[in-house]
Order: structure tokens, then sequence, then C-alpha cells
DNA sequence: CATGAATGAGCATTCATTCAT
DNA sequence: TATGAATGAATGCTCATTCAT
């Protein structure tokens, strides 16, 4: 069609739509079908990129996990490390369309992950990544006042506590309001900082 | 009907039938052939009980929230309510193959309320219940210290940590020991309870 | 639940709701659940009176002949052969709400007959019947002029019509007005009278 | 795509079989299973042509009219009027084995248009193709002693005539002989064209 | 690179019917 | 007389996938 470039490549198209169908009706409703019709493109076409619906499932799920981690990178740090927490952490609420749409993708495939070890896995990588850094934090935090151990699992926590919010609030609508959302984590992350705290 | 006792109820086998398949195999892999087979009845049989498959599955929904609240109850309470805060919220780990299965389950639900209304409304009123206990714990706990909202804040925080701890559990299979989620939510729980303790 | 009389035996009322589906959705839209709900009975009552939804469609087929049998027999007849035979097979027509609603249950048992030869028999005797009272009618109108099997094909001749607009009419809604039936089947009886007419 | 020829084109062979399932055991017999066992195909070859049932029976229902128009066409037309319409309106009697299966076919769709517009359109653009051509043949013959509203009126007339005896022929096993069926029919037919004649 | 014909297993659901009460 | 539990075959339809082009 257009003579150079090609402006949104069919992959990435496929991939999108898959998501939005996630986003908008769940994981169970996406079929090869629904996912041509809605990239624009021939069944046969979404079956040259990915062979089978399991191969298109993980790549989509990569696709999405790749942009939270974008977002997160996006996220501005500054010097006062409990703030960079919040901000960080905040990413992984449905406080917004965009992160409302990202996290009943994530619930949908962390859900189906535990039926599908090649999703668990891409998973579990991911987790171990936002893990890292936030062992990182904790451990600057309470710089001497605290082992590595204590950092991790804080780390394990505060991951615990923003992705529960997200568990709630996505899958119970209306359960947790966005104020209650950000009070609620806010508070966990007060109370596990306090734990080793200059004067705790 | 039968003059004595029916030793296991159609309905009863045939939703235990289907919260085994979504245990073992994920709630995509149920369908009404399975479950009947599952149950030992016929198709038939299943739609006499369940009109549509979205009735059996709400059900199914209904039964397992039950269980957990069954053992929730079931839970010896002492006078020490932080104690009896660890041993209520580390009924909703998979810590061992009950709570294991009952947690996938619970997952897979929690994921498809994202999409079911009808599944949304029952989930809210089990964390709903839940909920009330908890803050009615925190309560008690801070007599006095904290008001009835910064309880709520709390039980909020402490069902959110769980439910995480089970959300990860479950979905990342060996992200978390069990040493870690019992380590996390103690960490997370003995971090709330000093917010407001009588010399914080 | 009346202490006396049944005010509409259920037999009746099981009839009844038939017709009024195949009136209303057609003869492939009736099933013993539809006709059960429609009569506001039991399936097993449905059942218990006609052993086998043949059964049941036969005696409903039985009965709008009858009812159809009894609308001709109700017509006031005259010392004038022709408006006799107009008023009659007029009847035939779906010229208004009940005759439309008879004339689509009788096209639909009419085609399946066509491969229930236990509807056919049913219908022969219908036809045999209305077809010697109209060979008697053109005999009297002819009388002298004409031979026994010359009324007789004039009577098949009239009622071929009458089927046929009415076919027309139910099958091809809006192919004729009820103005166009009207005149068809007039034009039809004064071009069959006029041939053996005093001066023909 | 193939370099010779389809010796029988998919598509044309689930309608025949379609069309041969109706003929021999009626329109409420017609499943996709039995069409595709009857073309040789698979299912879901049927259903790659045909997305639905109905779209199904709708190409069906224009097949064997375009069958029956076509046999109309080649009727042999002479200078005879008279005779010309005999032999055309014969074609829509079931006096052959042919005639019978298209016959029962029609039947079958006509009933079922009662309650399916989409038929129903189907049914009236063939109606409204065989009235003109009727209604020609009518003022034709009665050149300069009729208005085409009177044309009109008698093709309507011959139309039903004729359909009204294949209903009852098709319906009504052994209710007419075939001879009965063409004398019914030459008796109407005579009987319209007297009402202009020459010396009417 | 992209298409769409073809497949057949599987889906939820509706069906008429049997049977015990 | 009337019910409804139970059955299992059959329904229209969707599905992921293969393959030839």
């Amino acid at each position: 069609m257009s003579q150079k470039s090609n402006p949104v490549p069919k992959q990435a198209a496929i991939t999108q739509a898959l998501l939005r169908i996630v986003a908008e009706r769940g994981l169970e409703e996406v079929s090869v079908r629904e996912v041509a019709a809605g990239a624009g493109v021939s069944i046969g076409t979404v079956q040259h990129y990915f062979p089978t619906k399991d191969v298109m499932l993980a790549a989509a799920y990569q696709e999405v996990l790749r942009s939270i981690r974008a977002r997160i990178e996006a996220v501005e740090l500054g010097p006062d490390i409990r703030a960079n927490l919040s901000a960080v952490l905040a990413e992984l609420l449905p406080l917004d369309r965009r992160r409302r749409a990202e996290t009943r993708i994530h619930l949908a495939f962390a859900a189906r992950a535990a039926s599908m070890p090649a999703l668990a896995a891409i998973q579990r990588a991911a987790l171990s990544e936002l893990h890292r850094g936030l062992t990182d934090a904790f451990a600057l935090a309470w710089a001497g006042r605290a082992t590595r151990a204590d950092s991790q699992l804080a780390a394990h926590a505060a991951i615990a506590a923003a992705d529960g919010l997200a568990l709630h609030a996505a899958s119970s609508a209306g359960w947790l309001t966005r104020q209650q959302q950000r009070s609620v984590l806010e508070l966990t992350l007060d109370a596990l900082m306090v734990i080793h705290a200059p004067d705790g």
C-alpha cells in the first residue's frame, strides 16, 4: 500500500487489537477471528505472524508488560525515596483510563498464567525486575539499618499491596475509589518505612 | 423426595466438579460437558439445575466463597488480636493443597468478574463482609487511639496485602515460597499495627 | 383450583397455546416447552394429555380445521347460490385478524402435511367435506345444464383459487391487498359460473 | 483457481443437497449436519460458504426459484396465447418427478416465508416477475377488449389457481390426480379467457 | 507477505421423551 | 391428574489450525 514505511506494522496492530479486546471484554473473548477483525487483517495474516494462539497471547502479554515497564521507567525519580516508591507503585493501580485497561489485561493474563506455564514465566521475569528495583530503593532508604533480606521482604510486601489493590479495584468494580486506592497504598508504604526508620 | 437422604445431592456434585476443573485446569477449561462428566451426571441434568453456564458459574463462585468464609469462621480466635489477624488472613494464602485450589479458583473468578458484573457483585459482597470483620479487629486493637476511618483503611490494606500475595503465588508459580508468603504477611501486619501502637 | 368447573379445560388451553405460537412465530417454533409455557401448565402436563409431539400437532390441526368448518357453517346461506359461494370461500381468505391467524396456521400444517401422512389424512378429510358442499352448490346453480363431474371440477377450481390466494397472501406479506383478494376471488367465481350459464 | 473447471462447485453442491433433503423429508429435517453430509463436505465448509443457516436457506430458495423460472422460460411459446398460458402454468404443478420435488420445496419455503421476512421478499420478487408475464399475455389475448387492470386481476387469478392446485396436490397426497390437476387448470383458464372473449 | 478455502472438534443450548411419584 | 427430575441425542454455531496458492 504505502510506498515507504508501514505506519502501523501489522504485527503491532494485531497485538494492540488483542489487548483492546482483553481490556474491553476479557481474555475469554479473544479469538483469532476477533483479533483479525479488530486489527483489520485477515485470519491468515494473524496466523502468519503468530502460528498459534498461545504464541499470540504470549506476545501480547510481553507487549503489555513492556508498556507497563516503560511507564514505570518514565517516572521522574527524585531524592525522596519514599516519594519515588509511591510514584512507581501508583503506576500499577487503575487510576486512569490507560492504567485501568492495563490492569484488566494484566489481571486476565495473571489468572491464565495459573494454568499456562509459558505465561507464568513471562510474569515471573517482570515481577523479578520490579522486585529488584524496589529492594534497592528500600535498601537505600534504610541504609545501614536493615539487611538485604529485610529490604527484599519489604519489596515483596509493597508489590503485593499494589497488586492486591489493583486486583480488588479491577475485579470488584466500585469496591475501591481512586482516592481509597491511593490512601491505602500510602498507608502501607508509610507503615513499611516506619519499621526501620532512623528512630524506629 | 427420597425418604432418607441424598448422599451427594446432584446440585452440589455439579458445583464441586466445576470447582475441581477450575483448580486443576483453569476456568477456561470449564465446559458443560466436562462438568457433567466430572459430576457423573448427564449434560441434561446439569442444565436442569443450571439453565445456563453463567448461572452455573455464579453458583460455583458463591459456593467457593461460602467455603472460604466457613474456613475463616472456623479460625480459633483468642485474646491476641494481632494473632487473630494473622490467622484469618493466612486462610487467604495458598499455603496448603486445599487453599491452593481455592486460591486458583478465586483468582480465576476474580479475573472473570472484571467482565461479568454478576460475578463482581458476588465478590463485592464477600469482600465487604471480610472487610467489616477486619475493621472491627483493628478498631479493637487500637481502641481509642484511631478513628473508624483509620481502621477501615488498615483493613483495606490488610486484605490487599493478603490477596496480592495470593495473586502472586497462584499466578507466578514458584515466585513466592510458603515461608515468604507468611513472612511478608506478618511484616505487613506488624507494620500496620505499629502505626497506632500505644507508644507509636 | 376452582371448586367446580374448569373454565378452560387444560387440553383446550394446550392446543390453543400451540396454535397461538404457530400463528405468531411459525410451526417450527413449536416446542413442548413453549407450548407448556404458553398454556401455563407444566411440560409433564402437556405430555400427560398428548403422549408425543405428533399427537399434539394432529390434535391442534384438527382443532383449527374444526374452527374453520364452524365458521363456514355459520355463514348465512340465502337463495343466491353465487353469493353463497362467495361468502363461504371468503372464509378461507386472511381478511381479518382471526382469519389471518388461521390461514397462517393452515398453511404451516399444509406444508408439514407434505411429509407427515397423519396430517395429510386429516387435511384430506377436511378438503373432502368442503369439496362436497361446493359441488352441490355448483350442481344446484347449473341444474340440468352440467354433469356431476362438471360440478366437481368447478368445486376443485373454486377451492384451489381460494387456497391459492390465501397462500399468496399469507406467505408473501403485502403481495395482495384485502381488496385484491376479494376481487380475484369474485372474478374466478364469476368466470366459473359463466361456463354453464343459462345462455352460455 | 483450478486449471480446468470445478465439476461441481461446492456452493452449488451444498444448495442441491439442501433441496434434496427438503424434497424428500421436508424443510424441518434440514440441518447443517445433514446438508454437509449430503453434499459430501465438512460442516465447516458449509459454514464457510453460508455463515448462518438462514443465509443458506435463502440461497437455496433463490436457487429453486431460479430453476423454476428457467423451466418457465424454456417453454416453447407459440402464437396461441391460451396454449401458452396452459404450458407456463403447468410448470407450477407437480406433474412429474422433478416438478413434484420443486413443488414440495416451494411449499415448504412459502410456509416458512410467513414468519421469515427475508424469504417473503424473495418470493414476492418471483411472484412479481411471473405476474408481469401473465398480465402481458392476458392483455395480448384481450387486445382492446379489457383494461390493464382486468389483465392484472386475471393474472392474479391464474397464478392463484395454479399455486392452489399445487398446494393441494403436494400437501394432500392423493387428493388430486395429475389428470384432475390438468383439467382444473384448463377449466379455470378457459373460464377466465371467456370473460372478455370477442363475443363474450 | 498475505490470503482464504477447508477442516472437524468442540461449544452452549434446546429438544422430545421416560419415569417415579 | 399432574408434576418435574433425568436423560442423551441433536441443534446451530465458533473455534484454532492446516494448507495451497
